[in-house]
DNA sequence: CCGAATTGTTTTAAGCCTAAAATGTTTTCC
DNA sequence: GGAAAACATTTTAGGCTTAAAACAATTCGG
C-alpha cells in the first residue's frame, strides 16, 4: 500500500464531494461515441452506395413497416424529430417520387403518407444491404453480448424516459 | 425437448435463410433510441437553463480538458464532426467571447483555440448541473449495470471501428 | 532546392434540425 | 350552436452538419 500517497483527489475526497457521477458521465460519452461512430459509418455507406441521406432512409424505414401509411405526427413521434423537420423531409421525398402524400378523407388536418412502388422497391434494396452493414459493425459481439446489451439498453431507455417524464409531465 | 416443435422459423431455417441479422438491427435501433432520447433531453435542458446549444457545450467541454488549447483538427477528431462544422462553431463562440483563437507561432496553418475566462467560468457552471442531469437520466441503473454497459459498449466501439477500418483503411 | 504530396483550415452548396409562432381543422363542453 | 381548447401541420428564423472543392502552409524526396 505504499502508493497511497499517490491516490487521486477524487478518491480521497469521497466524503467532501457529496455526489460523484463521473461514471455515469463516462457511460453517456461512450454511448454517444458508439452511436456517432456507427451512424457516421451508415450515413457514408448510404451516400456512397445509394446516394441517399440517412434521414431519408430512416423515414422510408418507418413507412415500410406501415403499409397503410402514417400521418406526419406518427412519423415525427417514431423518429423522435420535430414536426417541421418531417414536413421538409416528406416534401423532398414526394418530389423525388418515393412518397405519396394525401389529405385524409375523414380529417382534413391530417396528411397520410405512404411509400410509392418506387419508394418501396428502392428501400427494400437498400435495407437488405444496410442490414449486412449493421451485422458487420456489431460482428465482434457474441449472441450473449447482444442479448445483454439489449437488456441493459432497455433498462437505460426506461430510466431516461422516467427522468424526462419527471421534468416534462 | 418437447418444445422443439414450437421452434421459431428463424431458428429452424438457419440454413435456407443465409444470414439473419435481425437481432443486431434491433440492437442498433435501441442504441440509437437511447442516445436520441438522452441527447434530446440534454439539449432541451441546456437551452432552457443556460440558453446554450448542445454543440457549443460539447465544444467547450473538449476545450475545458485542454488548458493549453487545441487545434481545430484536434477538436474535429475528438468531436467526430467535419472540419467545416468546427470552423462555424468556433466562429460563433469567439464572437460571443467564450473562445480565444490565435494562429500558431510555429505553423501558420494551425489555429489554436482556448476557453476564455468567461468561457471557462460559464462552462464549469453548466457542467456541474449537466452532470446531475446525466446521473438522473441513468438513475435506475445499478453500479453493476453501469460497469457492464461500459464493458459492452467498449466492445461495440472496437467492433465498429474495426469494421469501419475495413472499408476505409 | 524545388516540385509534389500532405496537412490544416475555410468556403460552398445543399440538406437537416429545432423551437416557436402561425394556420387551419376538429373536438369539447357549456 | 358557438366559443374555447386541442390537434395536425406548416412556416419562420436561426443554427447545425456534411461532403467536396478551394486555399494556404509545411514537409518530403529526389
Amino acid at each position: 500500500m505504499s502508493d497511497c500517497i499517490e491516490m487521486l483527489d477524487s478518491e480521497t475526497k469521497a466524503v467532501e464531494t457529496p455526489e460523484d457521477h463521473a461514471e455515469e458521465l463516462r457511460l453517456w460519452l461512450r454511448l454517444l461515441t458508439c452511436t456517432t461512430l456507427i451512424e457516421g459509418e451508415v450515413r457514408g455507406r448510404l451516400r456512397q452506395r445509394f446516394d441517399v441521406t440517412l434521414p431519408r432512409f430512416d423515414l422510408m424505414a418507418q413507412l415500410d413497416k406501415a403499409p397503410d401509411g402514417m400521418t406526419l405526427s406518427d412519423v415525427s413521434k417514431r423518429m423522435m424529430v420535430s414536426n417541421g423537420n418531417v414536413t421538409g423531409l416528406v416534401e423532398r421525398l414526394v418530389e423525388s417520387g418515393h412518397l405519396d402524400r394525401r389529405t385524409s378523407e375523414t380529417d382534413r388536418r391530417v396528411q397520410v403518407i405512404r411509400l410509392t412502388k418506387l419508394g418501396r422497391a428502392e428501400f427494400r434494396r437498400m435495407a437488405a444491404e444496410h442490414e449486412t452493414w449493421i451485422a458487420d459493425l456489431f460482428a465482434d459481439l457474441t449472441p450473449k453480448d447482444v442479448r445483454e446489451l439489449m437488456r441493459l439498453l432497455a433498462k437505460t431507455k426506461a430510466s431516461a424516459q422516467k427522468s424526462a417524464g419527471r421534468r416534462r409531465p
